[in-house]
RNA sequence: GUGGCCUUAGCUCAACCGGCAGAGCAUCGGAUUGUGGAUCCGAAGGUUACGGGUUCGACCCCCGUAGGCCACCCCA
């Protein structure tokens, strides 16, 4: 035998015992989309790399070690440096509303996406090189509203998935206004510490010293007597923030203030945050995050233009699901078609036929076993009915294999009879 | 990207000190004289992740590679 081939590194099949689970964690991301009235919008898998550079920043890791890069047939260096595969799905999205001046509609405008990212970076449980995220994006609203409506559909999301405590951490880092000068102040104290921050953290303090708030290595005593981005806010800021909160708390949704959250892509500004499963912070469990992005269309070449959004990982929430063991619905019931006779495989199929036509979820035995077998393997596979055609072309058997009790009735009469 | 642990049949795991690669479950077939999950019998399933090395002999010891997991890094 030839050898087997695997699935690349940090990636993995969805089989069909695990796809009750998925479909359910989609269905809830679309029809949620749906009820809040958003827009469905597809960008593609792969984009410029520079679109990532000028939109994530070129010091966020996404872009510094996880670009996962994509060349052509040729293959030449020059092409690899062109492409990437998307490593999250906003840029393209704001990339996608400057490309076709999706300013001039009617707005605030609400935008979706479900499909998946890739980072090229070492994988582990929920940590995968390809991802599927679900996405929500409000672009042109600059008010309050939107950050507490935003926040509240993630929270929505879990609950209906049947996820218990998660919790929304929250931060705001200010804009253009006042971002510049608490970023000095921070880089004044932080710098004042050099001797007692990582080595990371001392390169990050040059290159995006926001993220040294980031480090979990990040001594207590620094990070505790650190200038807080809340205590440096503009005044617009300001109102900005207390409104979010003030909107949430009258929602009542849950939420904790988190002076260290900073994100680790460029684009952000004023509103941040992460949804978490309560206690689970720091095991790269994230579940979900986002935040307002104010600046990104104009970084884009478009005209200024607020938005704010969040992407959910459908990955992590499914496994989240599973580990708090939330229920997964069962699927429509499943009728076998089965018989006795070996060869009446038309009189079978067109009884298959028929009970789909009248909205059955049906399988047919096309087998030449005998009928105790198929009615074993029915069972086996999940039929909670078996139909068993007989010699009478006009009536057939009916049987509740969970009840063990049988009738016979016309084939017509089986959908009703299901109920 | 850094460090650690791990990898034997589809799954869960055995195999003494380096001495013939096995079991349970699952799958498929047969029987239980023609309406099911039980029971019995049988079959199939392996380059012991891959490649080297040591050895008379390697699943076992050594090196390398790949993959998985854990902790970092960071995020979903």
């Amino acid at each position: 035998m030839a050898r087997p081939i695997s699935a690349p590194r940090g990636t993995r099949d969805l089989l069909p015992e695990d796809s009750a689970a998925w479909n359910r964690a989609e269905a809830i991301a679309r029809d949620l989309s749906h009820g809040y009235a958003f827009d469905r919008i597809e960008t593609p898998l792969f984009e410029r790399v520079e679109l990532f550079h000028r939109g994530l920043g070129e010091a966020s890791d996404a872009v510094e070690k996880e670009m996962f890069r994509v060349g052509g047939a040729t293959g030449s260096d020059e092409e690899k440096a062109e492409w990437a595969l998307r490593p999250e799905p906003t840029a393209g999205i704001i990339r996608a509303f400057v490309e076709h001046g999706m300013h001039v509609r009617p707005g605030p405008l609400r935008l979706w996406m479900l499909g998946p990212m890739f980072r090229y970076d070492r994988p582990q449980a929920g940590r995968y090189r390809q991802f599927t995220q679900w996405d929500v994006e409000v672009v042109g609203d600059a008010g309050p509203m939107v950050d507490a409506e935003v926040i509240e559909l993630g929270h929505r999301y879990f609950a209906e998935l049947g996820l218990t405590d998660v919790v929304a951490y929250l931060n705001s880092i200010g804009d253009a206004v006042c971002r510049p000068g608490y970023r000095a102040v921070l880089v004044e104290y932080l710098a004042a510490r050099e001797d007692r921050l990582t080595d990371d953290s001392r390169r990050r303090l040059r290159t995006n010293p926001l993220r040294v708030l980031d480090d979990k290595d990040l001594d207590p005593e620094v990070a505790a007597a650190a200038p807080r981005s809340v205590d440096h806010l503009c005044d617009a800021c300001r109102a900005h923030f207390d409104a979010v909160r003030g909107l949430l708390d009258s929602l009542g949704v849950r939420y904790e203030l988190d002076h260290r959250l900073v994100r680790g892509l460029d684009y952000y500004t004023r509103t941040t945050f992460e949804f978490f499963v309560a206690g689970r912070r720091g095991q790269q469990q994230a579940l979900g995050g986002g935040g307002r992005y104010d600046g990104l269309a104009e970084l884009l070449g478009g005209r200024p233009t607020p938005g704010i959004g969040f992407g959910i990982g459908i990955d992590r929430s499914v496994l989240a699901a599973a580990e708090q063991e939330a229920p997964v619905p069962e699927e429509p019931p499943l009728v076998a078609v089965v018989s006795q006779q070996p060869d009446d495989l038309a009189a079978r199929l067109a009884a298959a036929t028929a009970l789909r036509a009248a909205g059955l979820r049906v399988r047919v035995d096309g087998s030449a076993r005998k009928l105790g077998r198929q009615l074993e393997s029915a069972a086996k596979l999940g039929a909670r009915w078996a139909v068993i055609v007989g010699d009478d072309a006009h009536t057939v058997v009916l049987r509740d294999l969970a009840a063990h009790e049988q009738r016979e009735l016309t084939l017509s009469e089986v959908a009703a009879a299901i109920g």
